[in-house]
DNA sequence: CCCGTTTGGTTGCATTTTGCAACCAACCGG
DNA sequence: CCGGTTGGTTGCAAAATGCAACCAAACGGG
């Protein structure tokens, strides 16, 4: 974590280096699924316990998590902050990427739908070229 | 690499698993960017060497890259395949949101145009809310 | 109020992944 | 034919991860 950022001037590189390893972006999907407690994320995710805290802390430490006091007692518990729901882009398009090509022609997987339930439609760029 | 899927069942879980490490996803900005060859790769992003031939075969074993020949001479080249191209919507995402959230308010970031130089607007799923 | 359980961690150690530097064979241009 | 570039590979050191055991502070019931 010294070097600060991969690539201090790529707004995709400082991203990743936040949220691309192998297990935040699993918990932030779990966040936006309800998620709170220390032991929900362990169970959804399967996650090392140590990590867990340790991605906790950094997400908290970035300001896509935020310790809130239960209602009720005063255990903590994790909230997305308005950055970590922001995300959600992110995990809607990762989503309907793995729905497209992750699973077998014929292998059966769950679609996005709304609250709704009708079919969450593709994310596209409005206009169709590349990165300036 | 032994377990196959973190969870099998989730399509973000399988997406990360494929793209979700460190070098992945910027290989991937570099490949959207014109990137073709292993140098341009390893200079862009900086990567090791090993690591970056490993990664490369893992998206090419994946398809998400391919291996076309040079169009004179016989040197390898990765090209985009289709389902790498679709991995696209992914990027601007991160992108977008690093634009908003990674960089200090006063701070100078790059800002995503499209080709004509107008600002391409934030993705947004269609109905605002969860995961089913 | 006391006891067993759950929660949210921490610690130490083994395993895996990364990073770095040096090396190399094939091709390329002149 | 010679030097440089390209696309790697190899060995070793350093960092990240995973696992299991341990712990203190709540809870919760009786």
């Amino acid at each position: 974590m010294a070097p600060a950022w991969t690539d201090p001037n790529c707004p995709v590189a400082r991203t990743v280096d936040l949220v691309g390893d192998r297990w935040s972006l699993l918990i932030l999907r779990d966040a936006m699924d309800g998620a709170r407690s220390f032991t929900d994320f362990q169970r959804r995710t399967g996650i090392a316990r140590n990590i867990l805290t340790e991605r906790l802390r950094k997400l908290t430490a970035h300001g896509l998590l935020a310790q809130v006091d239960a209602p009720s007692g005063r255990r903590r518990l994790y909230a997305l902050t308005e950055a970590g729901k922001d995300l959600f882009p992110v995990i809607v398009a990762l989503r309907q990427w793995g729905e497209r090509h992750a699973f077998d022609p014929d292998e059966p997987h769950s679609v996005l739908v709304d609250a709704t339930g009708t079919r969450v439609p593709a994310l596209i760029p409005a206009s169709p070229t590349g990165t300036p």
